[in-house]
DNA sequence: TTATTTAGTAATTATAATTTTACTAAATAT
DNA sequence: ATATTTAGTAAAATTATAATTACTAAATAA
């Protein structure tokens, strides 16, 4: 039974994967890992220090130094020191970072709504309760 | 209400981001754009040209003429002529690529499998059916 | 207190990704 | 029949990413 259930959740994988691909195209001013790291930023809305990040996203932390003071330079983040770490900096996206990310979305968001009407009502009733029930128990399993 | 239920979906993908994320972590003798690829042709179980693939992974062919052949190189994909269109090549991956591909995805089984302790019997059940749910409604969708 | 980790920075080298231009041959449009 | 578009290849130049080594300062362990 739990096989059934972990294969459903690896099908769901590549059932999304449209979108998510969809995510980093036209990225025009940004590099790919500017792209990463504001995404990440933005996914879990929060603040993070460079080591969080670098284990995030599997990088090294060297490349970050860079990346992350470029994306200062232009505008899509701000620095801080940690006031709980004196050694550690707080990265934090500034409107201008939460902007881009935001307008991404919005696109994967109105393909989505158009996609949506080849459901019915009641295939779509069914479709809000079963992602409602998904996001809800996904996010208690990771808790 | 069609509102709400778009703004599911969208919280349904930062909930797979880590899982996403994840794939292509340890990819140790493959680039990451070779990885790309073999991972595109995996999620989508059929041949592709390279223009497909190129329109799919929002890349110029002319890069995929390089990691394409050093893929054929290296044993994960076979090139063979598309006998509907003589300009074109199919690419498809061979059964070592496959194995490649089967091995990243046993890792986030694994480890769903490890978090679906959290849940009790009767969430389970739910997960379940609203996964299945949600494959079978986006997969219709798509169509 | 002293030794060891840890967060961040920096510079260098190697490798990979991206862009540009240009070409062939087959397919399609006029 | 001719012109145009499309799939794939190729080479060169630019830019981005990755890996290595080394350093400072703060945190933590002994």
């Amino acid at each position: 039974m739990k096989k059934e259930l972990a294969h459903e959740y690896i099908t769901l994988i590549p059932n999304l994967f449209g979108s998510f691909s969809e995510l980093n195209k036209n990225a025009t001013e940004l590099s790919h890992m500017q792209n990463h790291v504001i995404e990440y930023l933005f996914m879990n809305k929060r603040a993070f220090n460079l080591k969080e990040i670098s284990t995030g996203l599997d990088i090294a932390k060297q490349q970050l130094t860079n990346v992350v003071s470029a994306l200062e330079v232009q505008g899509y983040l701000v620095k801080k020191p940690d006031p709980k770490d004196k050694r550690a900096v707080l990265i934090a996206l500034t409107p201008k970072g939460k902007e881009v990310q935001e307008k991404k979305w919005a696109e994967i968001y109105n393909r989505f709504s158009q996609n949506l009407t080849k459901l019915n009502e009641e295939e779509q009733r069914d479709l809000q309760f079963a992602l409602h029930k998904v996001n809800v128990l996904l996010t208690k399993m990771e808790g």
